[in-house]
RNA sequence: CGGGGUAUGGCGCAGUCUGGUAGCGCGCCAGCUUUGGGUGCUGGAUGUCGGGAGUUCAAAUCUCUCUACCCCGACCA
């Protein structure tokens, strides 16, 4: 490909309104335009390399025996209805009706249509197991899309479900499908890891995220030395120490402007680990509930969605609920008098003498204790674990890292194939139910994560199978060198007959110029054909990753 | 949805407070120059100042309203 043919949409200045590094990048090196929120056109150079993230998961996913097809993007509402989730799945699901108003959804997944395909066609137990597989835009209806691709509304997954009779064949299917993604983001040349993740809104037995590590990953994983690796949110905290026994008595103290546990802390000279934060949620009888964590805890959304007295999605209380109901703001909220269910953490109902805020304008108390001075609370674990604890199947103790989640494998077990009735006739002529899986790549967002991991002040730094184009020849006087023109064509038509992706930048450019150009959308290597080193018989090449060129 | 912010040529911004009919840098086009890390000079094109309504002799600027986008909180590949 020649430069003089080929969009190439580099920007010079760094676009505004875009946070995160692989989004900046993107745009700047123009693989991608933004056409609404969250929505986005693939450039020429960027569909470059979704398609070769796309070859990737194609092969590894052929290779363990998956079959692709492709369904609809556009779904009827029936099918929805059938597996209960028209209902179920909320607001992220983009619905709209046809001319002759009947409803349809904008997939945000494929299980129910995969599961009909299935409950129609496959009627032997001889034809399972089977595993399906389609690489295909999907559309959810976020409610904060952000980070370009990263979270768009419209991106591009790679969804395989798989069916089964029985438990031992989805395991075996799960174990190859969980190689296959190692294999994927190995080769996609990505640090990843696989953790235990929870089962969410999809349902299901088990399941396994694959996070790509990167400081601007949403989730938080946390591992051991010892091979403990999961989500935080569904890490257990280790078991509180007892609770000593009271000593002091309790007494108001007039915090006037002190908001915030750290600035409760300095103020009081008390360490945030013995005053209790209390977060006012709202309750699933529309009432108040407080949530007790220790000062230097974190709510754990994913625990607390457990507790059956909480609403369900997780809300909380605006201030004027506060106000209402306690008559302070947030910052001087506490359990004591609370008019409604207080459920304490773990550690937060392990904690005597402690502080916490009065439900008075401006006023804390110190030296507070359980049973005394307010009744026993329900007591569970809603905190997130804190590198340095112990990892839950005592492997040692914990690090967090954070990361970006690019893909999910599930057992589904027969969630759906019940609802729908997907059976097969077994040996004995019985009608049995399919036992699922189903696995999930985002195959746009592994592009973005890969920006993350592999990228520095020039730009983007692509590992060799993601790279749009494999090598960049930057001719320098190509229009006034005959020499220059000559090797180039060479070296071009060698390069191309090799079958190499080469980029050759015949733009009457300064050299300057390409060089940026070509750093910034990352080619992995750089060929320089100039007078200089033709003289000498020699041509300069260059790795993106290298600080120097050879000759 | 709630909270905060922005909207002026392709991109990044100034001008808005204190109304007087739009400017800078980059990019783009032409010419010359230069040519191993975003060359220099000259000339040029591109704006219903997000939409609508209003106030006014006069609105990018003031008022109302709508819309879009960005950032912060509850979801997921």
């Amino acid at each position: 490909m020649r430069t003089s043919r080929f969009l190439l949409a580099t920007l010079r200045e760094d676009p505004a309104d875009a946070e995160v590094i692989s989004q900046r990048l993107m745009l700047r090196a123009g693989l991608i335009s933004r056409l609404a929120t969250g929505i986005y056109s693939w450039l020429p150079l960027g569909l470059r390399v979704l398609r070769k993230a796309e070859r990737v998961v194609r092969e590894e996913m052929d290779r363990a025996g998956a079959q692709e097809l492709l369904m609809p993007a556009v779904q009827p509402a029936e099918l929805w209805q059938e597996s209960a989730r028209w209902e179920k799945y909320g607001p992220e699901l983009l619905r709209f009706k046809d001319r002759h108003h009947r409803e349809f959804c904008f997939g945000p997944t494929h299980e129910e249509v995969i599961t009909d395909i299935v409950r129609q066609k496959v009627t032997s137990y001889r034809q399972l197991p089977a595993c399906f597989y389609q690489i295909q835009t999907k559309f959810r209806d976020e409610i904060r899309p952000r980070f370009g691709v990263m979270r768009a509304r419209e991106f591009l997954m790679k969804d395989a479900y798989s069916f089964h009779r029985d438990d031992d064949s989805l395991d075996e299917t799960y174990t190859a499908m969980y190689a296959a993604y190692e294999a994927i983001f190995g080769r996609l040349g990505l640090t990843f890891r696989a953790v235990a993740a929870d089962t969410g809104s999809i349902g299901g037995a088990s399941s396994h995220e694959f996070h790509v590590l990167a400081e601007s990953g949403e989730d938080a994983i946390a591992y051991s030395e010892g091979g403990y690796a999961a989500n935080v949110e569904l890490t257990q905290a280790p078991p509180p120490p007892e609770r000593p026994p009271a000593t002091a008595s309790r007494e108001s103290v007039h915090t006037p402007g002190q908001h915030t546990i750290a600035e409760v802390s300095a103020f009081l000279g008390v360490p945030a680990e013995r005053i209790v934060k209390t977060l006012v949620l709202r309750g699933a009888d529309g009432g108040l509930v407080a949530l007790l964590l220790r000062g230097d805890h974190e709510l754990n959304a994913v625990k607390a969605l457990r507790l059956p007295q909480l609403a369900q999605p997780l809300q909380f209380a605006t201030p004027a609920e506060v106000q209402a109901a306690l008559g302070c703001d947030f910052g001087s909220v506490g359990p004591v008098d609370f008019p409604g269910p207080v459920i304490a953490d773990r550690d937060a109902a392990a904690l005597a003498d402690f502080v916490c805020g009065a439900n008075a304008h401006g006023y804390h108390l110190t030296g507070v204790n359980f049973a005394r001075d307010l009744p026993e609370p329900a007591v569970a674990d809603i905190r997130n674990v804190v590198a340095g604890e112990p990892a839950p199947d005592g492997s040692g103790p914990l690090a967090i890292a954070r990361g970006i989640e690019v893909g999910h494998v599930f057992k589904l077990g027969t969630v759906y194939s019940e609802k729908l009735a997907c059976t097969v006739l077994d040996e004995h002529g019985r009608e049995a139910v399919m036992t699922m899986g189903c696995y999930g790549i985002g195959v746009s967002r592994v592009v973005a994560a890969a920006i993350e991991q592999n990228h520095d002040a020039r730009g983007i730094v692509w590992p060799q199978a993601l790279a749009p184009f494999e090598v960049a020849l930057v001719p320098i006087n190509l229009h006034k060198s005959p020499a220059v023109a000559e090797a180039t064509d060479k070296l071009y038509a060698e390069l191309t007959a090799a079958g190499v992706d080469v980029l050759l930048d015949d733009r009457p450019e300064r050299p300057g110029v390409m060089f940026a150009d070509m750093d910034l959308i990352g080619i992995p290597h750089r060929l320089v054909i100039g007078d200089r080193g033709l003289k000498e018989g020699q041509v300069e090449y260059k790795a993106r990753r290298a600080d120097t060129a050879e000759n």
